[in-house]
RNA sequence: GCCCACAUAGCUCAGUCGGUAGAGCGCGUUCUUGGUAAGAACGAGGUCAUGGGUUCGAAUCCCAUUGUGGGCUCCA
């Protein structure tokens, strides 16, 4: 990830840096074996890669962080020297990859992490206590700037030598520090939070969805509860689809090779697709994409350009194989559904297209509570495909929409794919992380593949620019993020149970049924809780199913005809009639908060 | 895919030195009818992920497979 120049400039930038060269010298002096690689301050901390004699342990992780304590508490001083190229040879001649990284220094084009870089710089040394490093710094003058109570080592991890799976694997250690021990505890804190927030552990807890082994990694089961929310996201998705232009389509899971090979997706997508099936002779592949489909609708009639522009939307389930490694709850699986759809328009109606789709996706995403949205604009790379000038001109009307539309983004120059310039729209969640939601790609690609035309006003054929997007990326992901900012108190809206009446006593039963009778006919979900348990313990109950709203009902309601609303909160409102109840519930639903 | 770790009841977990299993919650039955986060008793529930090996004997040791977790790489 990409560190802000503030950020590498600032003490706490240092304060991790040095950390890191503390624990490798605190790694180094407990085993003299060691091979050292590269060990960089990051977003929330630090980390350092080792070639170790033997897999650490995470009690040699506490030895460790016990020994940088004292080394940190000792003064060490670091001490900056430039040396030749030959020097540092000999200095590092018995650390192979410091002794690479010196190569690329020497040829110059890397940084000692061995990333890209473009002058030349010097080849420095930093000496602090026992430990000198290959390294530009800056760092601390001395380790008293670092504070022992706010330095924490986190995890140890496997990782490739410059992240290459061809080239050894290294044991990392994570690690955190912080000005002050008050930074640390906040930011374990929010480990912690993350950690209660975790989307598998309340899709158990709520019995939301679950993956199992028989049926296979990556495939998601979606349980009653997790299917009811999927459900209002999905009506709400219709709903304004519906009003803003689209027209649903639906397209089959499988198609032919040769669909796969006129769109390219056997070429540069290969990889990511499933075995395919074989049917009387001819190969059939399970689709990875929706858009070849999407295509052939397009072409499946001659388009005028009074036709233009067109939107077709799907709720497409696609399958990819992802590596047995990499899949994570919702958010990383191999069968997935994007909300998915694809604007095939003229060159003049194209700014307006951008402007449309980009203001709808942030309507979307601000109805489902994200109230933060940052813009990425990536340009177009060096091998692409398409006429240069089609890609100006798209990406001068993605940039343009994104200033008009004062949405805050950053550029990422190069970084669009082969086949046209997006933009991705990412969320910052109720822990302000950041989530990556949508994405707006032109394509100039498939247009070409399958010879998409329309006729113009001067009755010639033209090329329509296409756009493919999703908006909430993929129902899966979508859900798991959305089940983490809302840590599962999901708002009533989307609550699989809106709300659930509780009679005190078996003899006010009857009615609470006539009361959820009454709720259900006004288009509530709700349910009685008429066990034997006390009400106290239906109350516990209703709080940990996260319902929004619950109502008791004793003597003093069935009376009065009323009911007691209780909130999730903890907030218990004055005895209303159940009317009056709706009206409150109907409004909150309504405003989706 | 790779490195490391893990897999015991529906859930969360305990199980010592290798001697064929335990708790809490949940579930069922009964009693209890209680006013804003757990009323009580009793009961049912496990081929210890799967397959193989070592051993007189394996939840426990070894190997493989599957799945899960932390990362690397990749990504909606």
């Amino acid at each position: 990830m990409a560190h802000s120049k503030d950020y590498k400039d600032s003490q706490l930038y240092r304060i991790r840096h040095s950390t890191s060269h503390v624990m490798a010298e605190a790694v180094v002096e407990k085993f003299p074996a060691a091979k050292v690689a590269i060990g960089p301050a990051i977003d929330d901390g630090f980390y350092y890669d080792f070639d170790l004699p033997r897999a650490l342990t995470p009690e040699d992780l506490v030895e460790i962080e016990a020994r940088m304590h004292q080394l940190i508490k000792s003064k060490e001083a670091f001490k900056y020297e430039e040396i030749s190229a030959a020097d540092a040879k000999k200095l590092f001649k018995d650390q192979p990859y410091k002794l690479e990284l010196i190569e690329g220094l020497e040829q110059g084009g890397v940084d000692e992490d061995g990333n890209p870089s473009e002058e030349k710089a010097p080849i420095s040394i930093y000496k602090s206590g026992g430990f000198t490093d290959l390294c530009r710094g800056p760092h601390v003058k001395n380790t008293s700037e670092i504070n022992p109570q706010a330095v924490k080592l986190l995890n140890i991890a496997g990782a490739y030598w410059r992240g290459d799976e061809k080239r050894p694997m290294l044991q990392r250690i994570y690690g955190t520090a912080w000005e002050t021990k008050e930074q640390l505890d906040e930011y374990l804190w929010k480990l912690e939070e993350a950690k209660r927030r975790d989307h598998r552990k309340i899709g158990k807890e709520l019995d939301l969805f679950s993956t199992n082994e028989e049926v296979g990694s990556g495939l998601v089961l979606w349980h009653p509860n997790g299917a009811m929310i999927r459900h209002q996201i999905e009506r709400y998705w219709d709903d304004q689809h519906m009003a803003n232009g689209y027209d649903f389509v639906y397209t089959p899971h499988i198609g032919k090779a040769s669909l796969w090979e006129t769109s390219g997706h056997l070429g540069f997508y290969a990889e990511n697709m499933y075995a395919p099936i074989s049917i009387e002779e001819q190969d059939y592949y399970l689709k990875p994409m929706n858009c070849p489909f999407h295509l052939h609708i397009y072409k499946s009639s001659l388009r005028s350009y009074r036709d233009l522009p067109l939107r077709f939307a799907e709720k497409g389930t696609v399958y990819r194989y992802e590596r047995s490694g990499v899949m994570h709850g919702l958010m990383r699986v191999r069968g997935f559904t994007q909300d998915d759809a694809h604007h095939f328009c003229r060159e003049d109606q194209m700014p307006d297209e951008i402007d449309f789709v980009l203001d709808f996706s942030m309507k979307m995403l601000k109805a489902f509570g994200f109230k933060e949205i940052n813009a990425y604009l990536s340009t177009k790379p060096e091998k692409s495909v398409g006429d240069p000038a089609m890609w100006k001109a798209a990406e001068h009307a993605l940039e343009d929409t994104l200033k008009r539309m004062g949405v805050p983004y950053e550029v990422d120059a190069g970084g669009g794919a082969f086949y046209g310039p997006k933009i991705d729209l990412k969320v910052n969640d109720a822990l302000g992380r950041e989530w990556q939601l949508s994405t707006i790609q032109f394509d100039f690609n498939e247009p070409e593949r399958f010879n998409l035309t329309y006729i113009g006003e001067d009755g010639q054929e033209h090329r329509p620019y296409m756009v493919h997007r999703a908006l909430l990326g993929s129902m899966e992901r979508f859900f798991g993020v959305l089940i983490e900012h809302y840590a599962g108190a999901f708002p009533a809206w989307l609550a699989p149970k809106q709300a659930i009446v509780i009679p005190i006593a078996d003899r006010h039963n009857d009615y609470a049924y006539q009361v959820a009778k009454q709720l259900k006919e006004n288009g509530l979900r709700v349910s009685v809780n008429a066990s034997s348990d006390r009400m106290n313990a239906k109350i516990r109950n209703a709080q940990n199913e996260k319902v929004p709203y619950m109502l008791v009902i004793g003597d003093r309601e069935m009376e009065a005809a009323q009911v007691a609303l209780r909130r999730r909160n903890g907030e218990s409102l004055p005895a209303m009639s159940v009317a009056d109840f709706l009206v409150l519930a109907k409004k909150e639903i309504e405003e989706k908060i």
